[in-house]
Parts: C-alpha cells; structure tokens; sequence
DNA sequence: TTGAAAGCGCTAACAT
DNA sequence: ATGTTAGCGCTTTCAA
C-alpha cells in the first residue's frame, strides 16, 4: 500500500476503501503512530496552533481570559500559544514575531498601547481584546461592553447617593482608559454633573498603582464621603489597603468600586462591590471569532459582551438618610 | 549566491565571509525575510518549542510559575505552550498528546494524580514540577521545600501558642497532599503531638473547597480557639469567609495559616498569614532544568526551593496571656 | 480508488 | 568559503 493511501485514510478523505481504511488504521494503532503536526503544517500551511497576547497573565482577569480561550481552541483541537507583553512594546513585539515564527494560524490580541505598527505588519489573521479595537475599525474584535458597564457603575454609585466619584484610572497609554474616561463623561453629562470637577489619578492596573493612587487621592484633602470608582479589580483593592492605612474606614468613610469581577474581591473585607466583566466567555468568544477570521468570513464584527454588577461591601448607602449630591467629592 | 551560503550567514556559522554575510543580511532586511520555524524544526527535529502543563491557569500561584516559565523561556528565544488540566485525567492526557504532535522540545508538567502511564509514554524529554517528583526519581524536578516549609509554618503556629493546628489538606488524589501530612506529621512527631488527634478535612485547593472543609471542621464543635493550616492559599481563603459566616472573627476566633503566598492573601482582611513559595523562580528555574534535561545533562536532579514565612494578621498571638496547650482543638 | 512524484523551507553532509 | 544534493513527513496534484 501506498503513502498516499494511509494518508488519506488518515486524514479521513472520502476516497478511500472501507477495507484500506481499516487496515491502515488499525495498523497505525499497533505502531503507534502520531502524526507530525509539523510536516502537516509545512504542507497545508495551518499549525493548529493559535497565539494569544494578554498584557499580565497573573491578572486573574486575563488569567480567566486566558483559560476561556484555551478551552475553546481544545475543543476544535487547536493549541493555544500565551504570552503576557507586561505592558511593554517591546515585549509585544518579539511575541508577535514569535507568534509569525511559528505559523501560527492566527492570534488573539490585546495590544500595549496605541503603537498600532507592529499589528499593521503582523500579516496574520488576528482578532482584537479588549478596547483597543476602535482604533481598528476593521478588525474583528470582542471586549466587554464599557458604555453599559459604565452605565450600571454610575446608576449603582448615584443610587446609593454617589453623585460624584472620583476616579482611579489606567494609564494614559492605554486606550481603555479613554475609552472608559469619554463613556464616564458622557454619563456624567447625563446627570448634570461637570466630570473635570472630579478628581482623578492614573494607575497601572496592578494593586501597587491603586494603592498609590489612592493615597494621592486622599492627600487632596478629605470630604465627608469619597467614593472612587476604579478602573479594575487589581486597583481597587490597592486603593482599599491604601483607606485602611490612613485610618480610614471602607465603606463608612471611603466606597470603593471596581471592575473585572476577579474572585480576590470575594475576600478582601469588606468585600469589592464591582461590575464583572465575563472574562472566560469572552477569552471563548474571541476564538469563535478568530476562527471565523481565519476562514475568511468576518461575520461578527464588534462583539461587546455585557457586564453585570457583582454588589458586595464596599460602597456605602448615602442614600437613606441624607439624599444630597457631594459634587466635588474628595475635594473637602 | 546558493541557499546553502544564504542559510548559513542568516544561521550566523562561521565559515561564510564577512562581505557575504552582509549581502544577505541586507538582503534578507529589504525583503523582510523571516525563518521559518516550522521548516527548521523538520529538518533539526527542534521546534523552539516548550511546554508547560499546570492544574490552574487562575490561580495566581500557577499563574507566577507560568510567568516565570515563559520569561525564561523567551530568554532563550523559545516560546511556551500553557496548559491547564484543571486537575482532570483526561484533559491532561489530551494536553501531553497535543504538546507531542507539536513536536514541542520538551515540558514541564505538574501531574494531576499519581497515573504516571502517561508520562511513561510521553516520549520526549521532561521536568516535574510540584511535589510529584517522588514517584519519578529518575526524573528531575523543580518544586517548593516542603519539608523546610512546614517546619516554617509550625514553628510559627508553635511560638504563636498553637500547639495543635487542624489541617485542610488537598484531594487524596494528589501527591502534594500526602507529602504535606507526612512532613506536618514527623514534625508533630519532634514536639510529642498525636498527629492522628488533630482534626483534618480535604478541599481541593479551590476557595470553594476551603470554605467547606472550614464549615465541616467548624461543625465539630468549638475549642476556644481554632487553628488552622491550610495547604494552600486559596483554600485558606475560602476557610475565611466561612468563619466570618459562622459569625466567628478571624484571628480572635480562629487562627489561619496559609501556604502559597498569592498577591490576594494581601487584600484579605486580616491579610493572610502565610509561608509563601517562589513561584516565579520554581518557573524559571524548571525551564533550566528542562533545557539540561534536553541537552542529555541531568545535572539538578531534584531542586527544593526555599519558602519563606510571611507574617500578617490572620493568626492570633496566644503566647502571651496564656502559654497552654490545646492539644485536640476544634474538639471541644 | 489507488499510486507515483513533486515539493513545502530548511539543514547537513559532501564535494568543490 | 561556497555550491550541490538529499531529505525531514506530510499533502496534493496528476495519471493510471
């Protein structure tokens, strides 16, 4: 019997004898034999293998992210290549070679910053995470719906007699926090409230920069009531630690609200109220929609999948007793 | 000029003139040429290819080790495939079967259970990572100082007035597990403790797991005070929220000692004792192993990495007003 | 339905 | 120092 004919049986074409088909099976058992996936990609040009870009894999965020896209590429057994950039350029970029270098089949892509070069170049089918795919109108992308994600954080926070939040940010590089930043705007426009009235501070979305930015916060001078909301989870319970240290109390001096749903929220006391994004499913969405890039059919265009609030201690009620707006909060 | 001098200058060898190299270089820089990895690894049988088989990608001790694995690894221009089993059987026999047929040059893998069938079969170079090494000698393996670790956790709980710590252990199924309770028990053993009279109840390393086992443990009535000793921070976690549940205050009521050292035993409240192991580094350093393993030179063997205590507010200090032992505490 | 043969991009003998 | 050649393991024409 021929190569040809294993082969075939092999990869399952139909022109093949049942008999044939069984033989080479069977005998394929008996050796052992794996198929290279190596030589099948140098032939067909696809590796089975797809790469993903995050920017901090100990971000139990991306870590769900992560692990909703590793799922979904074993079910169509696909490998799924994960790299962490750490938010640096440079990082990125030696991934997105490595991701080239191994033909990759294609890739999922939460860029750095706004440096959209490296992507233009990439010369890969890729789909965009996160908020960056403005900038990318015409990438297939999936991100969290911020609009309405922003929308529930506000109307929680006004609620509760928040009026005026200050905020915690990421870092100006980011086109998450301008696109978080406009979407409050819009919102606070909404509700008669002038947002360059409130404070705000840039973190970097670790628990290090929410805690500093807090303390900045709270060295602006202290109102009767600071809420903040924070632009992630990580953040948020820095800013939480950084309250306890001034001698403060969360929530009865200080609400605190955050955004991602990480489970560590779940356990810091008081527990983070905070509107949780669906990090697994979208880390599955965004496979969907890479295959569907990868086939040459962009149907999904923009995905943005809803978040929903995960209320837990950490915002105090000011709207019971005193219904009164504090703008300027955090100002004294 | 043939291929041969091309690939030569591009692979940097040495006998190729300067002049020559040059043409290529240039040459291959205008047309943007780049390597194709896939050809390479055909015909060298190396793919620059690694692979790494955790039980969770969101746990954040996990997470650090694959951080550490992955920037080791891009250290030496290689890339790493992650894989979560998800403590599943079946999942990591698809996961070490997928790795192979992408030729990947080698892995490190924290087994699930003590099936080592697969791992017999696996067929390429390999490291272990985790407390598994023991049931495979001959292999080399990176993991945490078990035996250094406890002793660490115990002369704390010792010097803190817990004389006899109830323990919330992992699944049976894990070697970790019973590589924890023998230690914990030799130590029990050195200060004249009946091991066997200490309450202990099995998670399964997730803060679900913990908050039960803390809720059976509880359950068996009340001593004046409880300690407890988790085997990892998670679960410790969890074991938190379960004593705040039953309206108990932690460290007042009940003593926690975690092991681990995620970044969210700082945000807990109290923050979590713990004796914290460097993940990161047992990455990093099962990557070097890993390349020697490659190499033919199993010059390591078996690394135990040093863990270190760190000291927060989830256990109570009962040495001072009253140095007694509670030998069965969690009994009544 | 099957077989023969070419070739994916590269490397490693070997010859020059 | 350079060129020639064979071949890694597979898929895919093209003929039979």
């Amino acid at each position: 019997m021929s190569k040809s004919t294993a082969a075939r049986a092999l990869s399952g074409a139909s022109n093949v004898t049942d008999e044939a088909r069984e033989r080479v099976l069977d005998a394929a058992r008996v050796v052992g034999y794996e198929r290279n996936d190596l030589a099948v990609g140098m032939r067909s040009g696809r590796t089975g293998l797809l790469g993903l870009v995050i920017p901090d894999i100990t971000n139990p965020f991306w870590a769900e992210v992560a692990r909703g896209a590793q799922d979904r590429a074993a079910q169509n057994s696909m490998s799924l290549l994960v790299f962490s950039s750490d938010w640096d350029h440079g990082r990125e970029a030696s991934h997105l070679r490595a991701l080239r270098q191994a033909r990759v089949d294609g890739a999922i892509i939460n860029p750095v910053g706004d440096n959209f070069d490296d992507l233009d170049r990439f010369g890969l089918p890729f789909v965009l995470i996160g908020s960056s795919a403005e900038r990318f109108p015409a990438t297939s992308s999936v991100g969290s719906d911020i609009a309405q994600a922003v929308r529930i954080g506000m109307d929680y926070l006004v609620a509760k007699g928040h009026h005026a939040p200050a905020l915690i940010l990421g870092p100006k590089s980011r086109i998450a926090r301008a696109r978080f930043l406009r979407t409050f705007h819009e919102h606070c426009v909404e509700r008669d409230v002038d947002p360059s009235a409130l404070p705000m501070e840039d973190g970097d979305y670790t628990v290090e920069g929410g805690h500093a930015a807090m303390k900045r916060l709270l060295a602006r001078g202290r109102a009767r009531h600071l809420a903040v909301f924070a632009a992630n989870d990580m953040m948020a319970l820095g800013a939480m630690v950084a309250v306890r240290e001034a001698g403060l109390r969360c929530p009865e001096d200080v609400s605190i609200l955050g955004f991602d749903g990480v489970p560590a929220g779940a356990f810091s006391w008081p527990g983070l109220t905070t509107v949780a994004k669906p990090g697994r499913e979208i880390g599955m969405r965004a496979v969907d929609c890479l295959f569907d890039e990868i086939a040459g059919r962009p149907e999904h265009g923009r995905v943005f999948m809803p978040c929903r609030l995960v209320e837990r201690g950490s915002l105090a009620d000011l709207s019971v007793d005193q219904p009164r707006r504090t703008a300027g909060a955090g100002r004294g």
